[in-house]
DNA sequence: TCTATACCCGATAAAAATAGTCGTATATAA
DNA sequence: TTATATACGACTATTTTTATCGGGTATAGA
């Protein structure tokens, strides 16, 4: 439990490895990456391409092409980057979907909430250069 | 992700419930509550023996008996209570069972271990009573 | 213009973790 | 002696996570 998951994870090495890239275009390929690090080609890609989509990365089509980071790493705070990854954050599913059969009864909804919120808050006053330190 | 089990919803739920009865027994069995919370009996009744085992309950065998809190909930805190049900938090697996092939190559693992203590300093901050607010 | 490389994306399959069940044993109050 | 309640390992089912597949679009360079 409390745990992140390989997207996460996988976001989280290819960022550190795009903000250490030597020469200052500092991009690279999902496949290069992949490589480096072991991590299943495609899983990698589709990880890359949402970052694209979030706007963390700015993609570059065609040979020689591959990944930056668009803004300072400094910029994109933990809470943010986790939830535009993996949707709101929840200890509980029911804050959300609330498909849940004994939410009627249940009795610590609302504690258990604060608690999550404690987390969140947490995880906002850190950035994203917290993973090149 | 960052979700905690079922298991340990179920351990805060029958918490609270044995912290608010308002006799001064405070005892109540596995079968009790499950039924009051619609949780299936045989996972709370798990659940509950866990707890007994952890010294977090005191179980009262026979007919008329259950479960009674053993401490006050202000000396229980968050951290020590879910590795008492989960064992030890880690955002990531690696921390602990290092069957990761990955591991070796890996250039997150320092800066993740960092995030996972904070994550735990916090939950060490805040006490079982948390629950009962 | 052709070809190779790289991004893009939905659908599906495989694996792992979580959640729930079952059977049997022990303790004890009435 | 019986009914109720805890104790616990083994097993099954379900859900979530992880990984793969098959199709597409964009573009640099020969």
């Amino acid at each position: 439990m409390l745990k992140i998951t390989r997207k996460v994870e996988y976001a989280l090495i290819a960022l550190r490895h795009l903000h250490s890239e030597k020469d200052k275009s500092k991009l690279a390929s999902a496949k290069e990456i992949a490589e480096k690090y072991f991590i299943p080609v495609e899983l990698l890609a589709k990880t890359m391409q949402h970052m694209s989509r979030e706007g963390i990365l700015e993609a570059v089509h065609g040979p020689h092409g591959g990944y930056l980071i668009k803004d300072p790493l400094e910029k994109i705070n933990l809470r943010d980057f986790f939830e535009k990854m993996e949707g709101p954050m929840g200890m509980m599913d029911c804050f959300f979907d609330s498909d849940c059969t004994i939410v009627s009864a249940c009795n610590i909804r609302t504690p258990i909430q604060r608690i999550n919120e404690n987390m969140r808050s947490m995880f906002e006053k850190m950035t994203l250069s917290e993973i090149t330190q």
